[in-house]
DNA sequence: TATATTAATCGTATATTTGCGATATATAAT
DNA sequence: ATTATATATCGCAAATATACGATTAATATA
């Protein structure tokens, strides 16, 4: 593909993208409800739950921390995750945007 | 990496990520945002619009209809486009459900 | 101090995505 | 009938994502 072309849209554009990407894999979803479930940080079970291997389990929420939606210390031989509500609300806020904008302007959609 | 292991996640952990796959880049953002303008189906426009190839943009607007965001149907030379309401409706029904999942369970976070 | 435990990182194989030019297809215009 | 126009599809190259085992790092525990 030789170049990559996202630097060619806007900046929420690129946001907004970047941030379903990170929710664009099962693994992710799952992970995200497991820390629901939670009301404190995880230091571990994240891994025992779900059918994948442990360095696996690590590199998602990797992802999911460098996308910001999860808060994350390394504490010594455990890690301690939990949802960065911040980020969440501001990707639901602009997700909800675009989709209200969508639904104010298509009322009448031809097909 | 050998195996995919989607298939060993839940129908609507699925089902959320394809959704989220869909609109994991910023130019299909771009698609949904140019789809919103109008108050009916596109023939055109897109390809002139955002800055990709036709071939690309076509390539795009697949991947967006077989997610089920879009409908599409071939017209002779020219094609027609716009937002399928039910899909995204759906997806954003599943999409707040989470987060007030989250948001319930989670109001002291800890991180 | 030696050993177990937990989780990150590295290296690697494979799959998927992204992007484009070239081509095919289908119709409108001349 | 020929040409122009719009869009889908094909084939390919390069970038990214996914997954795992092995290793490393950092601390608890014996």
């Amino acid at each position: 593909m030789a170049i990559h072309k996202k630097e060619a849209f806007s900046k929420k554009e690129q946001d907004l993208a970047e941030f379903a990407k990170a929710l664009a894999h099962p693994a992710r979803i799952a992970i995200l409800k497991v820390l629901a479930q939670h009301n404190e940080c995880i230091c571990g079970e994240i891994v025992a739950v779900l059918p994948l291997a442990q360095s696996t389990v690590s590199q998602h929420l990797k992802e999911l921390k460098n996308a910001g939606l999860i808060n994350g210390s390394v504490d010594g031989p455990r890690s301690c995750y939990c949802i960065n509500w911040k980020a969440f609300e501001k990707f639901n806020a602009e997700f909800s945007f675009l989709f209200n904008h969508l639904k104010l302007k298509n009322l009448q959609s031809c097909c």
